[in-house]
DNA sequence: ATGTGCATGTAACTGGTTACATGATTCG
DNA sequence: CGAATCATGTAACCAGTTACATGCACAT
């Protein structure tokens, strides 16, 4: 139940972790990070942010400012950087959202080295099986794809082995060397699209 | 209201636009196109789908089977095709998630090209907008960008520039459908389903 | 006998959005 | 003088998940 999927608790409490800010900050801070995290309603991120409170897994510090309603900075407690740490190590390819993954990265500096390199290579083996899939899907001669079917499925591959490219790049830069025979499968697929 | 965002109901009453199924069926479909789309419980699938039958989107055929349960064949009323239709026309950048995107290439074929091309070309200026965003965040000198901020932000980017690059690749041969094969899939665009 | 696939559904819950309410300050 | 930005929050609602309940057929 805490661990799990990855919902505004733990995207509150990772932002937090880099550094203490208000609700209005964080939502600012995922407004600019725009589609990749996608920004949540105050609707949902005060009442979030209380019940961390509530459970003791972040502080608050208000300052008063002239003219201006009180500014009320959070952060992660021990216990919350905990819950926190325990959600970076635990999550399993399961949640390998979007928006969770891109929080992982985010959080990077938290990971040890080989930590990023396990998730990033979980990560990469999804891709792969889903890249698969797709083609499998394709080339299911079930009856003839439309065409519509196969846009949809032409623009899953290309956003697919584009994932794989960058994923291979970073482990590569990361001093992880793959075999050959994977990295090429990666590399070959950019330019044939439709 | 009805309209806006992209709900399951769209997603279903666009499935079955393209062929009759059950709800089973529905479900088994999604699943297959995966993380492009995201397949439902059954928990929402079907009280959707009882939904959209007691509004009269859709109609259904009860094919009774030996041993195995009903099959229930359902597939989208006048009505439905039109909401599905008006669904299609209005849906503006706001609501262009990957999910309303994906669904919107599986119904091509209900596309005049025109709209196909504007739907496309609308896109193409949000995720544009998007990576700039991104770039601007990059830059933005505030503080020096830590390392996950930067393997994020790097991330977003690489996803960016992929879908730009499929968008034009797309666009360009849906102006110019020269070869063989692809005349063919130009062809295919004109029968539309209203 | 045990599990997997077919096929339907409901009830309780959760995680979110939308719309509302407040109020000072600064910019055009 | 009106709009945008800063800054907080609540209440009603909605869309979805999880867990449960049913039941037959076929393969291991």
């Amino acid at each position: 139940m805490a661990s799990g999927a990855f919902t505004l608790r733990h995207c509150i409490l990772g932002l937090l972790a880099q550094k203490p800010m208000s609700g209005y900050d964080i939502r600012r801070v995922m407004e600019k990070l725009g589609w990749l995290i996608g920004s949540p309603s105050y609707g949902s991120l005060y009442p979030a942010l209380h019940a961390l409170y509530d459970e003791g897994l972040v502080t608050v510090d208000v300052l008063a400012q002239a003219g201006k309603p009180d500014r009320k900075l959070y952060w992660p407690t021990e216990a919350g950087r905990r819950s926190l740490q325990d959600w970076v190590n635990q999550s399993g390819p399961a949640d390998v959202t979007l928006k969770a993954f891109v929080m992982h990265l985010l959080l990077a500096d938290s990971f040890s080295a080989d930590g990023l390199i396990a998730y990033l290579l979980q990560r990469r083996e999804q891709i792969l099986a889903q890249q698969v899939a797709l083609e499998a899907s394709w080339s299911e001669a079930d009856e003839q794809v439309g065409w519509g079917k196969s846009l949809a499925l032409d623009y899953g591959r290309a956003l697919a082995s584009a994932e794989l490219n960058w994923l291979d790049h970073v482990l590569n830069s990361l001093r992880y060397p793959l075999s050959g025979e994977e990295s090429q499968r990666a590399k070959a697929v950019s330019p044939d699209l439709v």
